[in-house]
DNA sequence: GAGAATTCATTTCATTTGCAATGAATAATG
DNA sequence: CATTATTCATTGCAAATGAAATGAATTCTC
């Protein structure tokens, strides 16, 4: 049978295949975040962001973690609900907010470093000497407008 | 400071960054189909799995393409109503549905097909000898269970 | 071959999402 | 320095999502 010309194989394309990868690893990831401790992938990108950097704003979050503003917004507000962030708004600019770990928050944290710490690892050694090239692979795309 | 002793950069994290990348890529794509077609991910990859394989019921496109069942069936729905698939019951075992492409389906898979095929080429070139590794590495995540 | 169990597609419903609107605060401009 | 424009966080709302329910059809089991 003709097939319409072209031969095309999803399986083969890389924007299909890396959504495909991206969603396996995330649901690595979020299931047992989300069993243990009850945290989505969007507050674990806040918390993570809020751990590093101190006191942030949402506005930090969107740019830093890659995470529309609502979402930030919304999680954050979660975060603070559940007491593992302190949300204040900042004295010097009185439209920002200040987000900063509580003590539950730093608690927790490290845990869910050590998880992901943990399956990092187990990443890179699956991985072995083709990291390189996905890493390598990913920055390259990322520079890239498309 | 101290910064909870575990040293963890979000922005080295696979997980985030495949996560990061693929929507990145999947953008570039969308964006298009959406503006000059008015197709959505799910419809594009019914639309792939149907000009493929000929004649697929729900549950194929379930399993060959990573869709979720019940997007699938709305995403066949929505073909159907803009005349792109034929939705008719298998007789053979009437649970199945026997999804096929009419003309003006393939007429438009032949464009999809053909951007696709350009974006393709396009991020491969761009990859260059990351390329493999890159794949490889896709493969080895996906065969694992997480 | 009757009854139970399973498979399939759709739909229901609660939740999530993302865009746009809002309103408050600051910055820029004439 | 008053007005306009911009930035920031939140919220409203319509659409998308996904898990479970539904119901029809088939397969399994005794």
């Amino acid at each position: 049978m003709d097939n319409s010309s072209l031969d095309f194989q999803l399986a083969e394309f890389l924007p299909y295949r890396l959504a495909v990868v991206a969603e396996h690893l995330s649901l690595g990831m979020s299931r047992r975040y989300r069993a243990d401790y009850d945290i989505s992938i969007a507050e674990w990108r806040v918390l993570v962001n809020v751990a590093d950097r101190g006191a942030v704003s949402v506005r930090d979050i969107e740019r830093e973690v890659h995470l529309e503003k609502s979402k930030a917004s919304r999680a954050a507000s979660k975060l603070e609900a559940r007491g593992l962030v302190t949300k204040e708004t900042n004295t010097d600019d009185r439209r920002l907010v200040v987000l900063m770990l509580t003590d539950a928050g730093r608690d927790l944290m490290i845990e869910l470093k050590r998880i992901a710490s943990e399956y990092q690892t187990r990443l890179e050694t699956l991985l072995a000497e083709d990291l390189t090239g996905l890493n390598t692979a990913i920055d390259k795309l990322l520079a890239e407008d498309f």
